[in-house]
DNA sequence: CTTTTTCTTAATATTTTCTTAATATTTATT
DNA sequence: AATAAATATTAAGAAAATATTAAGAAAAAG
């Protein structure tokens, strides 16, 4: 479990990666909004503790932005006890509230209630997919056809894991190309997407009678059943 | 969104059905732990507001209860403040903790804090369409005749779920364009929706028994329930 | 630092879709 | 019934989107 732990008071951002690497917890820990963003785009985040008053940019506007691409619990952590603040927090998309100064305990307690639910809301999302013949591991970044290994990319894995676990939906070239460089969509970025899906066809060996990846054309990609 | 209410203190019980009815939301409201599950094993409960207090089984029992067959949010509310009994009562499997008194405000934004979240994963119903015998999906992009899929393009698709989506309304075709393009509207336009709503009318099939897309003359086009 | 793998760019080809324009038909009005 | 206006039909060329290929750049591995 990889927790985030956002704030510009020093000794108790240290405090709070105490109790929870102390609970067995992955911590990153940062003192400023921007480097929490650069962080939550490269690691799997799975929890988010964030101070409402940090230097560059304020918690909640912090909750608004990571809300906007992410779906994990996010606590605020503050010394700021108005109730117009605790409501406009929950309101904006965070899951829970603690105030400064707070039990370690409750800090812990607060936590876990959150991770219970994410996991057990995520139960439901299998790791695994199956299409046709195909089988994707998440976790291993594996695709066997057959129980065959397929060798791919990290980026053609991606674009693959996104279009099958949105099996049936079509995505379009700008989604797909969001979610997996996280970057933004530019009129060039098409072409790139059209090579790896091509080069995606290829390994997974489509011919007339086989098809993973249908065109829509002009909306996007999509997998089938 | 139906939301069960238990609570002894039949005012605060009374006064929390109030601000969750002018919220919107359907109130299953009762006074004992026993009532309270039964209610659960009829209704389909989106999230349940506990006291701690409760005469008959007390409010943690009764949330473990709960959670060995149900998995929807629970906010325990009560008076007691006890850090223990807070800690308790999270890792016990509620959700969230409201302390009375509690401000109206506060107790509708945890209540949406928790549905939306709850709501976020169980949501992944898609927007269909029905048209007499037609079938349309906007996340597949498809359109089915009696099951059968029928090949549109993207804007004649956009076309038809435009008209559908107002049943019983004509579109004009000025607005019709707009939508669908995105552009301003010119004479020479009207030539090109025209065009497309007989490719339209020729991949659903239309004849003399079944038609789905009337012209209304002089105004614009129109599909009946 | 070198080698290997992976990614992106760019140029070209192919396919699909859209629009135009010319002609025909229908509808409303007088 | 004649006429004008609006819509329908048709086909073909234009435009747009995707597919393919190859090569060089960038990143990762050794």
């Amino acid at each position: 479990m990889n927790i985030l732990v956002v704030d510009d008071e020093i000794e108790i951002a240290d405090l709070i990666e105490l109790y929870l690497k102390n609970e067995g917890y992955n911590v990153y820990k940062t003192y400023s909004s921007e480097k929490a963003l650069k962080i939550i785009e490269k690691r799997n985040i799975d929890l988010a503790l964030l101070d409402i008053m940090t230097p560059d940019i304020d918690g909640f506007t912090l909750c608004q932005t990571i809300r906007r691409n992410h779906n994990f619990p996010i606590i605020m952590v503050t010394a700021k006890i108005t109730d117009a603040d605790k409501i406009k927090g929950l309101n904006i998309g965070a899951d829970d509230y603690i105030t400064k100064p707070f039990m370690p305990l409750e800090l812990i307690a607060r936590v876990k209630a959150q991770l219970r639910r994410y996991k057990s809301y995520n139960q439901s999302q299998n790791k695994i997919l199956v299409i046709k013949d195909l089988t994707l591991d998440k976790d291993k970044h594996e695709c066997l056809k057959n129980g065959k290994k397929i060798n791919l990319t990290p980026t053609e894995f991606s674009i693959l894991y996104l279009l099958a676990s949105n099996k049936d939906k079509v995505i379009t070239t700008k989604k797909l190309f969001e979610e997996v460089w996280k970057e933004t969509y530019l009129t060039s970025s098409n072409a790139t997407i059209m090579v790896h899906i091509r080069h995606l066809r290829e390994k997974l060996g489509e011919n007339d009678k086989i098809k993973y990846i249908n065109t829509i054309w002009g909306v996007g990609y999509q997998i089938e059943k």
